[in-house]
Parts: structure tokens; C-alpha cells; sequence
DNA sequence: GAAACCAAATCGTCATACTTTTAATCCCGC
DNA sequence: GCGGGATTAAAAGTATGACGATTTGGTTTC
């Protein structure tokens, strides 16, 4: 999943730091310069920046050095851009624009999938909101994480949508990401798990309107806890 | 906004081929193959193939070659492939994609837009929809697209959501893509454009509910339209 | 003071040599 | 024959030196 070699650490030195802020809009880096830091060959800096430049995190210019490019112009849906910046000092922001992706996103993945979703993936949701409700009896976050991730996935997956689909690793990482820095509760919320039954039943039944309104509430809810504890 | 060099020559070549599916999942390039074929060095290559890496459009393995990775793995929000899935044979899936992409996020930024547009934004977005009107009767169509355009790069920039703002480009291209491809029809729909009038004065208003219904019938129409022109 | 020119800095490309990984093959013992 | 471990070769990965191209900024000249 990661890009390797040399060039792979190169970028998870730089993509964070650019993403994070540390290295502001503007920075000027030399090429020269990363060789010398890293003891690696320009090969392998040139490869480096040029993963950097397709995400258009930074610019190489003649004469002018690599230059960190302003955030409006990043490639925000990169799921590396995203990791890094939720690992940064940008987190707060990161979590809100994901937060309003996901309640657009989620509910109309939700009705596509009462739809399209196939019979094996109908089964799993419903055993996975099982699940979702004894871990979060027993209190096992750890657990609780995975089956939420899970279940958040195959909705997306059962859209029968290709992006909805890839936004998969991202939800993933918004829930990870919100466990990791203790942005929930300790014991999931009763209510939030009940919605994750309805979603199920809903899509099981082929309901699209009630698992759409599922999942927006459910959406809703972990935005409503995000703005909270954030402000 | 393109990717400079001889690099970029490599990518415009190799990333529709691998968008279309020419080249399908599975097929194997070797470096010293695609040097000779298009008269460069290895480093132009290298550097042509890293930034296909960081798209997953291709993963390089040593003693096996380049091989085009399924369609799973792409990065499928990356505009330029966006872009050149929309070129190729693969237009039909990709528009009704992006359909759904739409339909979930553009309604969900004109309520947020409502909220959180500048003056200026609402100023330039009660223009354009005078300006889609009168283009409209006169029935220019480039006017009319690039009206279009802006209009729901306004009201997606105005969402003050970086992520929604960041399919500005995304979105311009599938409205240029199902004009040049005459998938619309010759002179506008009235209706069509008088929900953009009244998306434009919901945003002034501050009406959040309204933009976003607006919006909604907008996008709908015109997913039904293609689902029309597609079967 | 302005325009033309020149020089230096920096990335861009090429050619080549060497290293590392790994798939496929060969060969041996059973 | 058949399994399995050593061998080989193919391909990408990395390093390095040389040169080209372009842009910037200063300097000269009128």
C-alpha cells in the first residue's frame, strides 16, 4: 500500500511536514540540498519530488528550487495527502472537511447500496451490526473500531459506485483517526449503534429512503460529537 | 496545470491508454521497452512511471515490469484520471459516477454555500444565473458551458469546504465532457435553468433548505438525462 | 535611466555502471 | 518421476558524471 525504497522515505519525511504546515506555502527546498540531507542520490530525490509534484504539493521550477504549493491546489482526495495531514497539526480542519464529505456521502452510498447490495453483502452488514452491538457491551473499542469500519466500508462498497467505494480507506481513517485521539466516548453511544442495525435492516430490506436516513443521523451524530469536542 | 516535460509526453500517452482499458489489468510493460519506444532515457521513464505509481494505475515490480493494477486500486478522484477515463472508452461508467458523486455532494455545498458564501461570491453567482439565462435564449452553447461551469464552481468553492471545492474541476469536466460529447440537449431546458435563478437567490437568501432542493432537482435532471442518452 | 546583454544557479535529461531483488530453471538426491 | 534447494538471469533500483535548457538577476552600455 505504501510506495517503497528510497524515494518512499523521502516522501514520508516530507509529504507530513509539507501536509502538517511545518513546511508553509512558499518553502523553498533545493534538490541538492534533500541529497545531502538524506545522503541519497538525485535519482532517487527527483522521484520523490515528482509523486510530491503529481499530488501538487510542491512545484519544481528551473533556476527556483521546489516549491511548496499553496493548500488550495493539493490534491485533497490523495489518501496520502489525507493520512498525513490527519497525522499533523491540521487534523482539526482535516476532520471537519471529511465530516462534511461523509454526510453527503454516506447517506445517498446508503440508499445506492439498499439497491445494488448483493445478497452476500447484505449478510455480512447485518452480522456486522451484530457484532457492533456485543463489542460495544463488552466496551472493547479496539474491536468496536474494526466492525465499525467494516460495516462503514461494505455500505460504501455495496454502492455499486467506484468513488463512493474508494472513499472506503478514507472513512476508515476518519474512524481510526477519532479513536486514536480520543474523540469519543469511552462506551459508543446506544443510539448510534441502534442506527447501525436500521442501516442493516434497511438494506437488507431493500428500504433505500429509511437506510438513507439512517445513515444521516448516524453521520450527523459523529459530526455533532467532532464539532463538540473540537471547539 | 498539466505535468511538464518529458514526462508528461510518457503520461499522455501511457495514462489513457491504461484509463481506456487498452491496456488492461494485468499487462506487463518493461522500462527499457517503453525507453526505446518513445526515444527517452531511463529517468524520463522512471520518472513517468512513479507518478502512474502514485495514481495506482501501476505497480513495478523487479524482475516482473510494470503491470496495470485493476481498476479497484485507482486513485479515482485524481483529476487526470478523471480526465482521461472521460476521453476514452470508459466514458459512459465514469460519467455515471461522477452522476452519483454529484448528486450526493453539489446539493449538500449549496446548503452549505447558503450558509457561509462571501458577498462577492453571492453577487457573482446572481450574475451568472442572468448570464446562463440569456445565453441560454440565444442558444450559445460555449457561452452557456463555461456559465455553467463557473456557476457551480461558485457555489462549490463557496461551501467553504476544501475537498468539495476541489471538484470545481471535476465537476467542470464532466460538463464539458457531455457537451462535447452532445450528450445534452441543443438548447437548453428553461426548467433547468430556472432552478439555477433559484439556486442563486436561495444562496443570497441564506436559505439553506431551498438551495440545497434546488440543487438537488438540478443534478437529477441531469443524471436522468444521461441515464437517457446512455441506454 | 532604460534596454540589452551576460552570467550564474538550478532543474532537466542522458548515458552508463553497479546493486538488489526475485522469478524461473537446473540439478541433485530420493 | 518428484520435491527441494542452489544457481542463474532478468528486471527494476540506485549512484554518478556530464551536459543542456531555462530562468533570474545583476551589469554593462548607450
Amino acid at each position: 500500500m505504501e510506495i517503497q525504497g528510497l524515494p518512499g522515505r523521502l516522501l514520508a519525511e516530507l509529504g507530513p511536514a509539507i501536509a502538517s504546515g511545518e513546511l508553509a506555502e512558499g518553502a523553498v527546498l533545493r534538490a541538492e540540498e534533500l541529497e545531502e540531507r538524506f545522503g541519497v542520490s538525485r535519482t532517487v530525490v527527483r522521484e520523490a519530488v515528482r509523486i510530491l509534484e503529481g499530488m501538487h504539493l510542491v512545484a519544481s521550477r528551473r533556476r527556483v528550487g521546489i516549491t511548496v504549493q499553496p493548500k488550495a491546489d493539493w490534491d485533497v482526495f490523495d489518501p496520502l495527502v489525507i493520512r498525513w495531514r490527519l497525522a499533523g497539526a491540521d487534523r482539526p480542519a482535516q476532520l471537519r472537511s471529511l465530516g462534511s464529505l461523509r454526510l453527503a456521502v454516506e447517506p445517498a452510498a446508503a440508499a445506492l447500496a439498499a439497491r445494488h447490495a448483493t445478497d452476500d453483502e447484505r449478510r455480512r452488514l447485518s452480522a456486522l451490526a451484530v457484532e457492533l452491538t456485543m463489542t460495544a457491551r463488552a466496551a472493547d473499542l479496539p474491536a468496536f473500531l474494526q466492525h465499525d469500519i467494516d460495516f462503514h466500508a461494505i455500505v460504501l462498497q455495496a454502492s455499486r459506485n467506484e468513488m463512493f467505494a474508494h472513499l472506503r480507506e478514507t472513512v476508515g481513517a476518519v474512524l481510526t483517526g477519532r479513536t486514536e485521539y480520543h474523540l469519543m466516548p469511552h462506551q459508543p453511544e446506544p443510539y448510534a449503534i441502534r442506527l447501525h442495525r436500521e442501516v442493516a435492516e434497511a438494506v437488507c430490506a431493500g428500504d433505500a429512503e429509511q437506510a438513507e436516513r439512517a445513515m444521516r443521523t448516524i453521520v450527523e451524530g459523529a459530526l455533532a460529537e467532532l464539532n463538540e469536542q473540537l471547539d
